[in-house]
Formats: structure tokens, C-alpha cells, sequence
DNA sequence: TATGAATGAGAGTTCATTCAT
DNA sequence: AATGAATGAACTCTCATTCAT
């Protein structure tokens, strides 16, 4: 019932409503969560409901789409950091940047994923996996956090700081410095090792999405 | 007719009721989140959705007995870690429990909070921290943490390893053990303190708090 | 199912209740319409509902029982106005007291009847039709009122004065004042006789009810 | 959204649909009173609640709707009138057509009206009032009614009428027509004037409504 | 292809009435 | 006889999704 294989190219005003809808999208959940109605969110684009549906085959689809995007941009800012000079400052720069990406849009971190979606995930680990990796190892070689400290344990740190964007104070950024400074601190070289051992990153990436904050409707 | 206002005694079967509908309740909200509905709670329960109003004046106020119960447990285990002989020993067994009762309960965490049942909040801030204040200087006296901690702090820990449990691995409990120590390791002495304060412990409840997962109904 | 036959005299208790549930019926009617709950007037009234089903078939027979008082009421007015010397004055007597009972209660003119209470109705009739009709036949021989007016007229003069009463102003009676002499001057005699004729009483008693005002769950 | 600010030309199939309702929500106001519920309206008229939902806001909307159209009725049928040789004769029209359409429709005579429709209300004042003056006038300067006679009597005088049309007798419109006559009589030039003076259009306007028969979940 | 319109399946809440103590 | 508690059937309104133009 979809678009059997969407060619490459769209028609100009597809395209044009596609990215409408995505912008829309984007907006509105950073300000109001999943929670908002197809019906907004298309009108906030400028279209039809309908429309919304000709692109994405449900809500999940559109939700996905909207943080494919964001991941992107995720993978460029590793990739910047992974091309740092000094390797303890690029794993600071990585963590700081995809933080401050996430909290930019509450859906990035309370967010989705059922069934289908899937793909995405897994595409996405394929890019963030080399180098995040190699973020990680050079800051290891260099003596500079703990040995045992694998790539999924960026991803549950991630995870957890962007927890603390929540917490309502004055000064976000200033509340999220000072845990990042923690979990760097717990993360230096020491002769207690951690116990257990890392979720791999597609766990990690699992647990993002999490299907908080879906409506009932949309848990079935 | 509110909760808050029952006479003392129940009737048998009333009692019976009530039970069962919190039960059904913290069943629920554990498994599935704030945004299952009252008639699925209810029938859980094995009752009519009506009787459940008759308990609680409407969903918020079963909500907010859920986990007004979980929070006295959670007073409770600050109590005991308090009573500890070893301070350090005190701090790990006061967060590992009460992690783990977050945990149990998936509704503690993404849990709710509108308008009046503010109070409720207030009193377990009340009761709350005065034991884990204490639980935390007698740790920071004997040097077993940096002297920078404050009693926010812990709280915005807990928040963040409760985040943890979202990942789904084989063995959950493990996994938090690491991040916790990952955590603890974090918290020991440093010559770099940590930038920034805590948070109040009002703000980190009203964080806890946060809206998540209820339905847009609720929301208004 | 109902107490078979009720025996001429209650207990002393359950006579306070049944007094108590009819005077709190009054009063809530008379303040709120019809549509309050059985469960306000119990709980106005100081009993259980339950114990107001125990006195009442439903919610019809108490509205029946609350309006039979008022009844009552009515038709010593109207003997009264019968007691009265001038054949005009009394009817004008019966004509404003009959009113005035009627406003006070805004029950008593938006009411209901459903099948089954008819019974009331039919012994209203039988007493109050021979007094109205002495009252009216004293003004009609006296030429006071056109030969043509009926009993049944002045029930209907009743209905629509009544409506009046709706109307916001700020001096009710003033208002009701002026429309009463309207009919008034409309009821005297005149060249041109009244078109038709008048309704039964049981015709007029029919229309009071009318079934305005009740929830929809009453109508079935 | 809302009714007001439909798009001028609605689809063929909606326009029949919002005919439908608008039908289906006369006749059964008419039938059963403004407390029919939507899902009884929606199943009346063969689409779905929702679809009721997408032409009228809420249920007070569909009922103002329903009203309106009969209010443009009515300003017909006073201009007629006003049209009309004799002034006596256009008065007498004016009265029996605005009757007939009040008792059409029992909605119309037992209506409501809550907080933003008011503007409706107001603007049917605008049109009524200067074509019912300038009735009431001409008769008056003709010497055909009572000098002190007010437009606002009018209007008293149409809801006292309206009333009648509740007794259920074998031939309504006989019965009217008598207490027509009744009330013209009364009318009629005298020597005792009539006392007080009538309500305002407004308040005449206010007390239609009345907010009768509105289920109490409207009432909020 | 994009739109306006329609829809079914709830969600939360209320109330007249009955059951069990 | 009176109560506390329970119930089922509504009622208003919403939303993800599909149909028809």
C-alpha cells in the first residue's frame, strides 16, 4: 500500500512536503514530546494528514525519520572528535556535543522504536561503531581512562547524563557539566576494576528508543 | 472520597478492593508505565472501573498511591543504610536498594505529578533528607568521597543509573552494578573537583516527576 | 422487592429519614433542578443512598413524593382562595399564591413523570378540580371572567406564568405581577369569545411533568 | 475547526453530511430536548460520533447551530409580518408563525446557551429588535393594543405561548390559537394599565436559553 | 499526488441502581 | 433497617489511520 520502492527522486513538491513534515516534526517533538498529533504536526508543516502518510507509513516511521536525522549529525560530531589531537579532549568533545544534541530534542532521549523500525538502528551502529571505537582505544593507549572501559559504556553514559537534562534548574548545561565531570572521574584509570561488562552498542541503541512517552495507542 | 480522607477502617471486602487495585496498579505501571489505562488496572484488579474511582478520586490519585508506598520503602532503606557501621558500606547499600526498588517499578522513575499531589512530595523530601544528608557526611568525613558531593548529587545519580535498567541485557543487575561503580569511582576524593553544585533535592524530585509517560489526556 | 406494603407507620428512625430525604429533595431541587444526584440528596440528607432507595422505588418516585407535598400546598390555596368573599379577589388569590409556591421551587414547574407515578396525578386531580372549578364558576356567574373560561384554563394560565419566572429581571415578582394582569385582562369578559377549548385538568397536570430537565439516563 | 470559520464551500459529501446532522440534530432536539446525546444525533443522521466532532466543536456548538437556522427563520417571519397592511393582522402573524416555528422545534423554546455562542444570541437581538419594534409601534399608534405595551412583552408573551404546546391535547394548534386569543385580549387598549414594565429583548433572550435540559455534563 | 473528510476504538469520568454486611 | 461498596452502561471527546475526491 505504500509507495512500492519510492524512486531515488522525488518530485520536487514531494520532496519539498517531505522535509516540511520532517522540520515539523522535528520542532514539535523537541518542544512537546512524542506526544503530539499527526494532525499538528502536519498542519505545522503546512499539509495534510493525509500527506504525512503518502511519506511515512505510520507515526513510528516519521519519529524514526526524525531521529535518522539527528543521528547523522551524531555520527559527524564523532567523527569530528575522533579527528582531535589529543585523545582524552576528543572523548570530552564527543560526549559534550552528542549531549548537547540529545537534550536539544526531548524525543532524542524518551523516545521510540518498535519492530520495523529496526533497520535504521542497526545501520546507524555500523557508522558509530568504527568510530567511536577508535575514540575509545586511542584514549585507552594513551593511558587515559580505565582499560577495561568499552565503546557501549559511552553509549549508557550518554544515556544517563542526557537523564539529567530532566532536572529543572537554572543552569542546564552547568548541572550536565558537572556529571559528565563525574562519570569522567569514574572513568580514569583506577585499580578497582568495573565489574561486569558493556552492553554492546546495539543494546545501548535499543534502550534509546524505549518506547517512552508513546501514547497507549500506539504501545499495541 | 479522596484517598487522603478514607476513615479508618475499611470494610472487608472494601479493603480487599482497594488492595487489589494497587497491586494491579504497581503490577502495571512496573511492566508497562504511567500510561496503561484505569480500566485495564481495574480489571486487573478483577473489579469494575468504577469501583476504582470509588477509591481514588481519578487516575493521578492512584498513581500517587502507588508510589507513595514505594516511597516509604524507600525511606525505609535510607534508614537502614544510615544505620551502617561503614559509611562507605552505608552509601553503596543505600543506593544499590534503592535502585533496585526503582527499578522493580518502572513507574517510579518516569513517574508523574501534577498540581496537588505536590504534597506528597514534600513530605518525602521532608523525611528523606535529613537520613541521606547524613548518610552522606559521615562518608565525606571519613574521606570516603569527595567533600564537593552534596545530597542532590545522589539523588541525580540514582536518576541516571535507573536510566540503566532500560538496557535490555541478560542480566540487568549486573549492569547496573557496573555503571554504579563506575559512579562510585567517580565520587571518590579528586584533586579536580567537580564544576557546579547539586541540584536541591526539591529540584531532583521535581525532575523525577517530569510528566513522562502519562497520557496526553492527562496532561492538560 | 420493595417493603410489600409499608405498613401505616414507620419506625421512629426511618420516619426522620424519609422526612429528611424529601426536605433535602426539596431544597436541592429547588436550587439545582432535577438533575442532582440521588447521591447529593442522600448525603444532604445525612443517609446513605441506599437508604433512599430503601424509601424510593428510584429517583422518580422521590421527585413524585417531593412534588405531592407541593401539592398538597396548592391545594389548600386554592380552598382558601374559595373561603374568600370577592369571586375576583379569591381568584386572583389562587392565581398569585399558586404562583408563588410554584417559582419557589423550580422542580415544581421543569418536572417529570414517567408512567407509574401517574397516580399521584389522578388524585391531585380529584381534589383539586372541584375547588378550582367552584372558584371559577363563583367569577364567571358574578361576570367577573368570560363565560367561556374553564378549569382547565386556568391550569394552563399557571404553565405559562410560570415560565415567566425565567426570565432574569431584576424583580421577579414585579414582572410576573404584569403578565398575571395581562391574563387577567384577557380573562374578562369580552364580545369576541376564546377560540377552542380548554384542556382537561389531567391534560394541563400532564403537561407540568413533561419530563424537562431529566438526565437522559432517566428517560429510557 | 469550528463552525464559524468553515471554509466557504465544503465537499460535496461533507455538506451532506453536516446537512445530515444538522437534521438529524433538529429532529431529534426536537423530539426529545436539547439532552439527546451526539452518539444519538451522529447514528440519527448515519455517519460517526467523530465525524459530528469534525463539523460542530462540541456539543453546544451543534446545538447553536441548530438554533441559529431557526433564528434566521424567525427574522423571517417577523419582517413578513411587519410587511403586512393591517397592523393588528401583522401583530396576530408574527405571533402564530414565531409559534408554530417555536413548537417545531422543542429545543427552541427549552434552549440554553453557554458563555462564547453568546454572540449568536446578541446578534439576533440586533436583527429582531428594530423589526418587532416597529410591529409593536405601528399597532400601538393604531390605537389596536395597550399604550404601555413593550417589545420584551412580546417575547414573554412567545415563550408563554410556547409553553402550551407541551399539553398534550388531541388538536395543539386549536389550543394555541386559544391562548393566543387569550393573550390578544389581554392586549387589547384598557384602563387599567398593565403594572411594572417588560423585560428587555436581552433578558427575554437570556431567559430562552435558560440552560434547561442540558445534560448536567454541560452544565460544568 | 495531495487533500478534505470519515472512522473505530478507546480514554477518563459519572450516575442510577443493586449487593453484601 | 441502614450502610458501605460495587456495578454497568453511558457520555463527551480524541486520535491514529483510511477513504474518496
Amino acid at each position: 500500500m505504500t509507495t512500492s520502492a519510492h524512486p531515488r527522486q522525488l518530485r520536487a513538491d514531494a520532496a519539498r512536503n517531505r522535509r516540511a513534515l520532517m522540520d515539523a516534526a522535528e520542532r514539535l517533538f523537541a518542544a512537546r514530546g512524542l506526544c503530539v498529533t499527526l494532525d499538528d504536526i502536519a498542519a505545522e508543516a503546512g499539509v495534510n494528514v493525509a500527506t504525512a502518510y503518502r511519506h511515512f507509513a505510520n507515526k513510528h516511521e516519521l519519529i524514526a525519520a526524525s531521529l535518522r536525522q539527528k543521528i547523522d549529525q551524531a555520527v559527524l560530531i564523532a567523527e569530528e572528535a575522533a579527528g582531535t589531537e589529543d585523545p582524552w579532549e576528543g572523548l570530552i568533545q564527543f560526549l559534550e556535543r552528542t549531549l548537547a544534541l540529545m537534550t536539544e530534542n526531548r524525543a532524542l532521549h524518551d523516545v521510540f522504536l518498535p519492530g520495523q523500525g529496526g533497520d535504521w538502528l542497526e545501520r546507524l551502529e555500523e557508522r558509530m561503531q568504527p568510530v567511536v571505537s577508535h575514540l575509545l582505544l586511542r584514549a585507552r593507549e594513551a593511558g587515559e581512562v580505565r582499560s577495561e572501559l568499552e565503546p557501549g559504556d559511552l553509549g549508557v553514559a550518554l544515556q544517563m547524563l542526557a537523564t539529567v537534562g530532566d532536572v529543572p534548574v537554572a543552569e542546564p548545561p552547568a548541572l550536565l557539566r558537572r556529571y559528565l565531570e563525574l562519570l569522567l572521574a569514574g572513568m580514569r584509570p583506577s585499580d578497582t576494576p568495573l565489574p561486569g561488562s558493556a552492553p554492546s552498542p546495539s543494546e545501548v541503541l535499543a534502550a534509546m528508543p524505549e518506547a517512552r512517552n508513546l501514547s497507549p495507542r500506539l504501545r499495541r
